[in-house]
DNA sequence: AATGCGGGGAG
DNA sequence: CTCCCAGCATT
């Protein structure tokens, strides 16, 4: 392979960047500038900024809107006011707090990694490098560098969709900023502007101006102190940046919850694996159809008296859609068929996680309840 | 390098 | 309806 293919295989693998008439040192005084006028310093998680306080709101944070964590973020603190409460809680109950919240995984990493703090550091947060604190589950290099900013000050460039938004369009990055190729052109621009006073209030100005000016739709570019350098929006292409993921159409699968209440209205629900969709939450027993829920119940609960299946309605993943259809039953005697099943008051669902769907059916079975 | 993983909010 | 949001782990 020759030199020159080599040159050019290495260059179209970079994104191309404009470079801007600002240099790094203008830019963070520029930005810390508008950071102490206009920038958010009273959101929940950035009073006492503790490595476990700032590492919980980013973990919350991570692809979840602010106004919906800030509930479920006191919650979380309110129950778990440090790394040690957290360690020592059963998953269930952290799997409860973040029922609603999404991605599941981020919970049990979350307690795992508490543990893992208690046990092999003695309770203290890793926060000496990157590299550290990312070895620790569910803590990544842009989380890790968010949580050593904020919290000690220290320098540690974050990328997060904000920063990555307000970069394609300073620089005109183009390219899909989930492509390895953009992102490792991201990291370093994010590298170069980071500077090495004022780090933690850096770290949370790039945020707010992303979340705040450099929105995605009708981005603020009249409040933006970087106005008259960015290149995209000197030239009126503020859209055209970041890139929007290449769409791919979801498929819909079929499924089948099976709402079995027993005579004081409790409902048998099941554990589902840790691994995978709705990891370690509580779900109905599920189906692939209406037919095979049926004869599972022919099989193992001939007694079960079937009411007329609900309407179907369906539940939207990033990757899929369920299509689901609940299937009310009653039955005399609650029994368990398998060791993942325990029936549970619908009205106080204990401190377990429910799935999105689940919570919205146990809502709708209480109210009918009612009713009668 | 590509894929799996949620739920809510905004337009 | 579609798209995106303070990403990470796994393969």
């Amino acid at each position: 392979m020759s030199d020159a293919y080599q040159t050019h295989t290495r260059a179209s693998h970079e994104a191309r960047v404009h470079e801007i008439d600002l240099p790094p040192e203008s830019f963070q005084s520029r930005l810390l500038d508008w950071f102490d006028r206009h920038g958010r310093h009273h959101l929940p998680w950035q009073k006492h900024q503790t490595p476990y306080r700032v590492w919980v709101s980013e973990i919350m944070l991570q692809q979840t809107q602010v106004a919906t964590v800030i509930d479920y973020y006191q919650r979380f603190m309110a129950r778990f006011p440090d790394v040690h409460a957290l360690a020592a809680a059963d998953q269930d109950e952290v799997l409860h707090l973040w029922t609603g919240l999404g991605y599941y995984a981020r919970a049990r990493n979350l307690h795992r990694a508490a543990q893992v703090v208690v046990e092999a550091h003695d309770g203290i947060f890793p926060t000496h490098g990157v590299e550290a604190l990312a070895a620790l589950p569910g803590i990544g290099r842009s989380t890790a560098g968010a949580i050593i900013s904020l919290s000690t000050g220290a320098r540690a460039p974050i990328l997060d969709g904000n920063v990555k938004r307000v970069l394609t369009r300073l620089h005109a990055v183009p390219g899909w900023p989930g492509k390895p190729h953009v992102e490792r052109t991201l990291w370093q621009l994010a590298e170069r502007y980071t500077p090495d006073q004022r780090v933690g209030d850096f770290t949370q100005a790039m945020m707010d101006l992303g979340a705040t000016v450099c929105t995605r739709r009708r981005p603020a570019c009249l409040l933006c102190p970087f106005e008259d350098v960015c290149v995209a929006h000197t030239q009126g292409r503020e859209h055209d940046f970041p890139e929007s993921k290449p769409k791919t159409d979801k498929p819909t699968r079929q499924t089948c919850f099976l709402m079995l209440r027993d005579r004081q209205g409790r409902v048998l629900l099941e554990q589902r694996p840790t691994e995978g969709l709705w990891g370690g939450l509580w779900c109905f027993p599920q189906f692939e159809s209406l037919q095979q829920a049926r004869h599972w119940l022919d099989e193992h609960l001939p007694q079960t008296r079937l009411e007329p299946a609900w309407g179907e309605f369906t539940h939207a993943f990033t990757h899929f859609r369920y299509a689901i259809t609940p299937l009310p039953a009653l039955i005399d005697a609650p029994v368990c068929i398998s060791e993942r099943q325990r029936w549970f008051d619908p009205e106080r669902p204990d401190s377990v996680g429910l799935a999105a769907p689940v919570r919205t059916l146990l809502d709708r079975l209480s109210s009918s309840a009612t009713l009668v």
